[in-house]
RNA sequence: GGUUCCGUGGCCGAGUGGCUAGGCUGAGCUCUGCAAAAGCUCCUACAGCGGUUCGAAUCCGCUCGGAACCUCCA
């Protein structure tokens, strides 16, 4: 039986505004597409926000024994600065501003994202498809929905007719807008627009002469629309129906609503079966983003060198405070949280450090009472990841955890009286949520042998003069390397720890 | 203006009809040569006002406050 037959999880469909079981198409799949980065500038914590969050499903997923093919995009193209007709590309603008290709734009952030997810442990997906290296299907699609009558030509771009689509179906289901709604605010059109209407959304641009990004099309040089290429490279990858498709809050509308109509209209099915969208990270209440000017870059989280924070936090600590709330709530990010985060983390890392070093050998089947608790344990951190992904429920356990773990340490709960497969499972259970699940490992540090071994000698002399009982000596040892930041812990047995800060 | 969401103890944050997460901070205790770490204990909350119910932080209504989307943003 495999462990999602066991813990079969359920996911809020944003779609449905409900909590759904989530059964897949295919029994023991799962495929899941989510809107990557736009690459024409940095990424910042609020983008690490919502790829950690789908990171955790995936994985997730993964540890439960699906096989899942995860597919996460670069937007390299067509993801214009605003909707208006003179909308400018935004990797073109970036080009055009620095004086370079506009594919070095597109590689510089590429790789510069690729580092960020590194750095937070985010593991990379099953394919990275990319919107310029899908241009021919995109005009494919666009073709299509014109042969359809859904889309129309105009000066050379081409448009979604939404009230057409609108007639069959309903544009604005997920969003739970409609279009007589949509039709009387924003924008209005002006005679310079080629659109029919205001709703209408780009599926081709029209080159203008001095545009560098183009690329020849029935309907002469241009680029695709911003959100044609989800469309084309989710069914593509993922088939005409998929499982899951998940991307920020903020995408919900417009863009994940033109990707059902657009979807819809090509293929005649329901692209979707669950849409999750993740919440956004707020600064003092506020969404971060790069317009407000609020945003935070990963290098002056770890430099410190933000104005609203106090000093440098790593990056598993971020990932923790992020894990400690659910994703469809919004989080506000502040020194004071990453402080109380910091010591969090490391309770729980240290108790995975210990964990991994217990051995149980003996074959005692234990006290009743104490298997019951570690197995109640050990169970609810199946049961909380498969309630929608809670990982704010989880770490709660995972506490809990690393206490009985302290215990085990310092002998407050003695190995015999637990029954070793409970032990083994309680084990296996802590360290396989804490690694795979969270993705939470230890901070790497400059933990290189040389310092080890220096590390133990000071140790060895420091046991030396508290065997002598040279205090002072003892003393001056512990506090001068805590002064550096190597702090030294005594264990019961006199024998001695310690760590870096 | 329209659509949607939120308001939880000193702070951060789960939960969402009865079983009163968790982390951080603060106070006390145990262990320890002294520390640190660890363990134990304490401070026990759901914006306000009504209503439904045997029972509501959780459901309904109103009021106040905040946010997101309706231009671009994960």
């Amino acid at each position: 039986m495999e462990q999602f037959e066991k813990y079969p999880v359920s996911l809020t469909n944003s779609l449905s505004g409900k909590k759904e079981l989530f059964t897949p198409i295919n029994s023991g799949f799962v495929g899941m597409y989510v809107c990557g980065p736009t690459v024409y500038s940095h990424v910042h914590l609020g983008n690490v926000r919502t790829f950690l969050s789908f990171d955790i499903i995936s994985r997730y997923f993964r540890f439960l024994g699906y096989k899942v093919r995860y597919v996460r995009n670069i937007t390299d193209v067509g993801h214009l600065e605003n909707d208006a007709d003179e909308g400018e590309d935004k990797i073109a603008k970036k080009a055009r501003l620095e004086k370079i290709e506009p594919m070095e734009v597109v590689k510089q952030y590429t790789e510069d994202f690729h580092q960020v997810m590194r750095q937070f442990n985010i593991l990379p997906p099953s394919i990275e498809p990319s919107a310029t290296g899908h241009i021919l299907e995109q005009i494919e699609i666009t073709k299509e929905l014109i042969n359809k009558g859904l889309a129309y030509e105009s000066n050379g771009s081409v448009y979604f007719n939404v009230r057409k689509y609108n007639n069959d179906h309903h544009y604005g289901i997920l969003s739970g807008r409609n279009i007589e709604e949509l039709m009387e605010s924003g924008r209005e059109l002006d005679n310079q627009d080629e659109k029919r209407e205001k709703i209408d959304f780009a599926l081709w641009k029209k080159a203008s002469p001095h545009h560098i990004m183009r690329w020849p099309s029935p309907w002469g040089d241009g680029f695709p629309g911003w959100h044609i290429e989800c469309t084309v490279m989710s069914t593509k990858y993922l088939g005409e129906t998929f499982d899951i498709h998940g991307g920020g809050m903020d995408l919900k509308f417009p863009h994940h609503e033109c990707e059902i109509a657009q979807g819809t209209a090509a293929t005649g099915k329901t692209p979707v079966n669950y849409w999750l969208h993740s919440n956004m990270l707020t600064v003092n209440g506020q969404k971060m983003s790069k317009s407000l000017g609020n945003s935070f870059l990963p290098s002056e989280l770890f430099e410190g060198s933000h104005s609203l924070l106090d000093r440098g936090y790593g990056a598993m600590t971020v990932r923790f405070f992020m894990l400690q709330s659910h994703y469809s709530s919004t989080l506000d990010f502040s020194n004071e949280a990453l402080q109380a985060a910091e010591k969090g983390f490391k309770k729980l890392a240290n108790a995975l450090n210990l964990i991994k070093n217990i051995e149980h050998t003996t074959n005692n089947t234990g006290k009743e009472i104490t298997n019951k608790e570690l197995t109640t344990l050990t169970r609810a951190c199946y049961q909380n990841m498969s309630d929608d992904f809670n990982t704010a429920k989880t770490l709660a356990v995972l506490f809990e955890m690393a206490g009985r773990i302290n215990d085990m340490k310092s002998g407050n709960l003695q190995l015999t009286a637990l029954d070793p497969v409970v032990f083994n499972d309680f084990k296996k259970t802590y360290i396989g949520f804490m690694e795979s699940v969270l993705g939470l490992e230890e901070e790497k540090g400059q933990h290189d042998e040389l310092l080890d071994g220096t590390v133990r000698l000071l140790i060895e002399l420091r046991k030396k003069a508290r065997t002598d009982k040279n205090f002072s000596l003892s003393d001056k040892i512990r506090d001068d390397l805590k002064k550096i930041g190597i702090q030294i812990k005594d264990g019961k047995d006199g024998e001695m720890t310690y760590t870096i800060d």
